[in-house]
DNA sequence: TAACAATAATTAGTACAACAAATATATAAG
DNA sequence: CTTATATATTTGTTGTACTAATTATTGTTA
């Protein structure tokens, strides 16, 4: 195959991740969830393990510390999240998932699932675990 | 398959991309190509057909049209691109790739394409048209 | 212990993304 | 012709991404 026939997966993957977070976001906004795409995915690590510190939820879920520390700013204005002093290392705080974000977290899960399926309901299992390998092998390909 | 082993694809697809658009910046800024990712897009589009508006280059790219117009601005002050008033129709600009625009191009094109390639390099070719298979089928799913 | 390096988090600056609203112009309908 | 509607683009705002620089703290080593 030429190089030149590759040329457009970067456009593919980019477009349809747009259209992802687009849709996700829509339905977030029509289910009243009062959050970005981005902001559950903070929200959902650290209802799976919560008080991480911020260094290790940003490799958690794949961002850079500044944009998380942007992230943990506007979840702590919402009262879902707050910063908590390491007594053993005052350069560290960890992230807690308050009360009120697990709550949230209860109702908003189930629905979040349904929203992440609707990709999926042309496409096979296969598919799934073909798409996961594809990505994961570009992904250590392109090591930086 | 239940919802919940559904749920990372989102991560993967984002996470993939930032990376194929960090790896080709970090290559861009090795060899002084004075531009960003998305401005290469704008670029190639101009370069296989010149003069087009700003709705249908935002089109071709899958950009949206305020985006395209911050990414126009910024082209048209490195000079590799100019706004043309249409006459016939005063709301909109003809955007073309000026002479400095198509001689970076054809000095920049072949090394992009190499670029671009590297991700393919443990993959094969059917595994390019699943992807692209699975990125449309989940493109498609998601109509908005 | 003092100097140096490493780590955790933040800040500042620039770029892009999404959305809504505004502006200007063109076209259609009455 | 006038009103209404549609189209092309821009502007404003909020959020995310990357880089580099900064602050505060901890760890290492001469």
């Amino acid at each position: 195959m030429t190089k030149e026939s590759f040329n457009t997966y970067s456009y593919l993957l980019d477009r349809t991740n747009r259209r992802i977070k687009q849709f996700a976001q829509k339905k977030f906004k029509e289910e009243s969830f009062d959050i970005t795409v981005d902001q559950w995915l903070v929200l959902k690590s650290l209802n799976q393990e919560n008080d991480q510190n911020q260094s290790e939820l940003a490799e958690q879920i794949g961002k850079d510390n500044p944009t998380l520390t942007r992230i943990i700013d506007l979840l702590c204005k919402k009262e879902l999240v707050e910063r908590r002093q390491l007594p053993s290392d005052r350069r560290c705080f960890t992230i807690h998932l308050t009360d009120k974000g697990k709550q949230k977290m209860e109702e908003w899960a189930p629905k979040v699932a349904e929203i992440r399926m609707k990709a999926w309901e042309n496409l096979t299992e296969k598919d799934y675990e073909d798409l996961k390998r594809i990505l994961n092998t570009i992904y250590q390909s392109l090591e930086i």
